[in-house]
DNA sequence: TTGAACTTTCAAAATATTGTGAAAGATGGA
DNA sequence: TCCATCTTTCACAATATTTTGAAAGTTCAA
């Protein structure tokens, strides 16, 4: 396979990875295509390379900054900015899995929280269940919460070192 | 909070986590009320209950049996289907796990050992950068798919104990 | 074998999400 | 300041996903 093939098809299977998380495909073709191009390129490029327009371009471009995934780059002498993608996957990882966090573990947990709290005797047995099903649920989100909140402040070493062997 | 609010709002946002995941927001709102509901449910109650249409209601059970989410119980003198969602969290996770895992994580690997095959010289700035992108990338993969069965198979107690404690 | 009770299917409708591009808003050099 | 260049916004268009409900299919007791 030649290069232009392959990375036109890493830029398609990143999009449908992007595309079953809550991130959009475009973001995710923008941000596989980053990731995939040693320098930085302009807005110009991304919209010639993805075929997508300039709205579209500059909402998925800034959208990643916001997720830390990509940052802006100032070439000395043009008045355009320029875009570089985090390489490092580990780093890369962390930043989506903080991002995802905040967005669906958090609210959840405060939901859990809440309902935790719900009125009603033991002794009804749709109380009873509830309250069941809401202490497992609620039980098991705090320890994914403490899991993900480690694995995002852990070095890569550990990850790769430590945690695998322990699961081999 | 009374019994019947705290039902809605666990649905509500069982519904909307399951519509940030690639399961869509009803098939989650009927396993929130299954996993809620001590006894099983019949298509006619969930329909009730949520307020959507026959149809609906057949695919999205029908998908969370595929997922081995709900299971259907014949009454003894009923016509009726009745089903049951399984109530034990860690397997619920477990099971979501391994369809996502399936879903997502596999059909990259498989782009991704096919990509690492790509021609040309690592002279070529543009080959090596790829090169190097996707030997992260697959590298990273071929971890999580190692983490990620090696949790499936894993016990409720070795997540709850050995791993968080490691981790806190 | 019939028909009532129930389940499944699927084309069309409703809804939700994403993309476009022209216009408005910045920015900075002269 | 002015203007050329570049970025951002946003109403509308295009797409994609989800839901509906009526019709077809199935099952089983009589």
């Amino acid at each position: 396979m030649k290069l232009p093939e392959a990375k036109a098809q890493f830029i398609q299977a990143w999009g449908s990875l992007g595309a079953q998380w809550s991130i959009n495909r475009t973001m995710a073709q923008v941000h596989a295509l980053l990731l995939i191009t040693p320098g930085p390129l302009s807005a110009d490029e991304i919209m010639a390379e993805l075929n997508i327009s300039r709205g579209n371009t500059n909402m998925n471009v800034r959208e990643l900054i916001n997720w830390g995934l990509v940052g802006k780059v100032l070439i000395p002498g043009e008045r355009k900015e320029f875009f570089v993608a985090e390489k490092d996957i580990w780093k890369v990882v962390s930043l989506i899995t903080r991002e995802r966090k905040k967005r669906e573990l958090d609210p959840i947990l405060k939901v859990l929280h809440q309902l935790a709290e719900v009125e009603g005797d033991n002794k009804d047995k749709n109380v009873k269940a509830f309250r069941e099903s809401i202490e497992g649920i609620n039980k098991f989100a705090k320890s994914a919460d403490t899991a993900l909140t480690a694995l995002i402040k852990s070095e890569e070493n550990w990850f790769y070192g430590t945690l695998l062997k322990m699961l081999k």
